[in-house]
DNA sequence: TTATTTGCAAACGGTTTGCCGATTA
DNA sequence: TAATCGGCAAACCGTTTGCAAATAA
């Protein structure tokens, strides 16, 4: 599981350099490691690639990250704007705990459906797509 | 139409001085004036805004449109993370043309319906939500 | 070798804030 | 009058970038 973003940097002629490595695998890991609601920003990556090589810096997990991303592996969210965090690209939705910050993944088929005959309906044909639920959770 | 924003302040018990009043009807009146896909950041807000009143300095639009979102009375965007965008809070969706920008606004209850179904099921109650497509305009 | 990548530190750009005079209730 | 607000400029903070050394093809 965890040499995902490896495997497909080689698909799409990533050049893979150590750094990278190490980047890659501290985010293919997250969720093994931290716990499924994981989504850790910048410099929190940096933080836990730090750990594993202190000598790489900060703009080095800025490049790789936007690198990823323009390779259509990783996805940006901002969902507290001015903090951008990054995760593998595996088109799912968040729900928030606007209390806590936790982050649930989900996928629903039916909404999926829906947004394709919206964008159609409107001439478009949908390439991307961003949902954001924001909840409380109710106390029974 | 273009008082809206006003008179949500009184509702809300916003004090309203001639500063808030002129970037008041600038948002308001943003549709009218410069076409329903009309999404300006808080810099081109402060351009118009100087237009009325070359006084009123770029920090106060910017607590301006912060406490109007606090009264709940706009909300903000950050499509392109790092230029916000507020609007009246009226609660629609958003189609984005990935080559032009143009912004859509649009409305489904059905997928509304399936938003509110998804927060159940993890037993949340929905308070807020934010749903982006991303399309490219089909050629026929 | 030639091109690409990295680390460092400085620059950038949107946003916020401290101060203090002006305005409002 | 007491409290809040607004203008200015400086600070802030996440992110990007120029440069020279290091690494990869």
């Amino acid at each position: 599981m965890s040499e995902t973003i490896e495997k497909k940097c080689i698909e799409k002629g990533v050049k893979l350099t150590e750094q990278r490595k190490i980047i890659a695998r501290v985010i293919s890991q997250s969720k093994e490691t931290y716990g499924e609601s994981d989504h850790p920003d910048v410099d929190e990556l940096y933080n836990r690639v730090s750990k594993i090589d202190p000598k790489i810096s900060i703009a080095t997990v800025y490049r790789t990250v936007k690198l990823f991303e323009e390779a259509g592996i990783l996805v940006k969210h901002d969902f507290k704007a001015g903090k951008a965090r990054y995760e593998i690209n595996d088109d799912h939705n968040h729900l928030i705990d606007i209390k806590t910050g936790e982050i649930i993944e989900f996928v629903d088929n039916e909404i999926e459906e829906l947004q394709k005959k919206v964008a159609e309906k409107y001439g478009y044909d949908l390439v991307d797509h961003k949902l954001e639920l924001y909840g409380i959770k109710k106390k029974n």
